[in-house]
DNA sequence: ATGAAAGCGCTAACAG
DNA sequence: CTGTTAGCGCTTTCAT
């Protein structure tokens, strides 16, 4: 029924090319040292010249490893899940994994579902980037022992290992660095409310607003969903505030460049204006116009920090699990300068 | 020896519980039309209840499914990657269908690998991005009848299923366009050599010049390698040269960026002193100050359509294969305009 | 050191 | 309509 069976060579077929027994076989492929080196040569000889392949199905169902690692992404359009499966991708390769893929687009049941098909089988063991709902799954999987390692998600539990940025240092270095360049009035884009980093980045932001003094203004603070088209809506709202800001801190980058579009589309300059801080540093807020000064999440190093947590976890099911904070420093470009001098009422 | 082996409900737990045999089980799980409807319920009820999850390596083994689609691509960091990986994702989520991503990395022994490892049990049917040598395989494919599309290769041979854009076209329109906006000096970056789609933007550009009867000048065409960096220092390049070019015609964005880059160190203005034009219209060409006029490919949309292709040869092998040319249109947006009138020498 | 044989969980004839 | 049975290709005891 699935229309290709043409003569697979099977663990079968080397034994006979090679005059040995198939177990002798499976013994050299996974590389036991007891065999005869005569036979172990024959073997590999014929592997090459009838060209086989495993058949990791097959492999993995008799109890072996299937050398597939699961990751569940939110979403593939953003650029900052691009630079993180990079990272995944370049740790697994060179670790000879496999990477099965999965997108949740934010579904909690599709998230629960693959991560079920995954661990029943499948993989031998899970990435989650940014979870939406991690809580579903995230005890049975410690308690089934299956090794997986969550990244950017400020865990709710303490037992999932991680691999995440001081999101809220790093929001306060990012507040104070506006402050200190003479801004009073920093509008705040917030990234999507029930993610635990967006949550922390603002704690960040109002903490150091207070710890200088500044009240907090409410309407200073709109919804920008992590996204490009939000943040320049939001932004959009934050210019028409009454004494609106002359300074915006973006959750992320991509809510940033919004914020860079609405500006410019009101003809005001970036920095002059308005200056414009980010968060994560994405590729492209480096060759944008200004630079985007941003903080910087090592995104492709989180990958593989990950990658490498997780196959230490396979390797070894007694490694203890970690938590691991990431530095998340400033990057200074172009996009922030101090207020323009106040144009009196 | 997998660390996780904690009573994993089978199917035959299922159907000890559902009280029917064994092969009932398999038929409800598969939409068998000829069960008992009783029967179906009870089995159903099992299901959920005990929480059953198939096991894709024995199902597959045993001569079903995997829906595993196996995805080639080269790399992960160029966006051009990204849009039509996000293409591919959807339309397989929405059809049901997995997703196996590898990254080849340009290296010719890997992708061969790949694609053997996925034609024998893995994946039911096979996706090659701008694959860097599929001769190498895509007879054995086509021969063992393996369902496969390439996306974005400009085929050497007459069989493989092939999406694409209509790169010559579009690179005679968009030189054209540069010529009639008054330009003659036209630099030209060259994506990777050994690429068909790179080989056809060159022909289009030399042949189009030649029909205006304007001299080819094999010193305005410089390697860019699709990349931004290389694209800057190609266009360093350009600029050294007596009489530089008044356009640069890059092969695709992100080398156009490097070209941007490129052009403003040197103190020049884009479109004022330089016009750049680019090939692919990646999301953030769109963002990028001045807005970059180019070619767009519908990246997401051609990963959709050889998603489409893919699943109609898996259901019909019979399905005749077909090659399908997308269109590529010129969006026109700020970064060219006519030459700056000559300073006579 | 190595062959024989038992399954891994499931699908697909084959009988009834 | 449904139970029985034979593998799919491989790993892994268990003998030898």
């Amino acid at each position: 029924m699935n229309g290709k069976r043409p003569a697979r060579v099977t663990i079968k077929d080397i034994a006979h090319e090679a005059g040995v027994s198939y177990s002798t076989v499976s013994r050299v492929l996974n590389h036991y040292e007891h065999v005869n080196p005569v036979k172990r040569q024959r073997v590999w000889s014929a592997v090459t010249r009838l060209g086989y392949v495993v058949n990791q199905q097959a492999r993995s169902l008799a109890g072996g490893h299937t050398r597939i690692i699961g990751l569940l992404v939110p979403e593939l359009g953003n650029p900052y899940i691009g630079e993180v499966i990079r990272g995944v991708d370049e740790a697994l390769a060179s670790a000879q994994y496999d990477l099965l893929l999965y997108t949740t687009h934010r579904q909690k049941t599709r998230e629960s579902t693959f991560v079920k098909a995954l661990t029943h089988g499948m993989a031998e063991g899970l990435l989650l980037l940014v979870p939406t709902e991690p809580q579903a799954y995230a005890e049975s999987l410690c308690q089934e022992e299956f090794p997986y390692v969550v990244i950017d998600h400020q865990g709710f539990d303490d037992y999932s290992p991680t691999v995440i940025g001081k999101n809220y240092e790093a929001a306060v270095n990012a507040t104070r660095y506006l402050i200190e360049l003479g801004h009073r009035r920093i509008g705040f884009i917030h990234g999507l409310r029930h993610l635990g980093s967006a949550i922390e980045r603002f704690r960040g932001y109002r903490q150091t607003l207070e710890a200088y003094n500044i009240p907090f203004a409410p309407e200073l603070v709109v919804d920008g969903d992590f996204l490009q088209w939000p943040g320049y809506l939001a932004t959009k709202q934050l210019l028409e505030v009454a004494d609106p800001p002359t300074a915006i801190f973006a959750s992320n980058d991509l809510s940033a460049f919004g914020a860079m579009d609405a500006v410019r589309e009101r003809g005001l300059t970036i920095p002059g204006d308005i200056s414009i801080l980010g968060f994560d540093d994405i590729p492209q807020s480096a060759s944008v116009r200004p630079g985007l000064t941003t903080v910087r999440q090592p995104l492709a190093e989180m990958g593989q920090i990950a990658v490498r947590m997780l196959l230490s976890y396979i390797e070894n099911p007694q490694h203890p699990r970690e938590r691991i904070e990431v530095n998340t420093p400033l990057i200074i470009r172009d996009s922030c300068a101090p207020p323009a001098p106040r144009r009196k009422a």
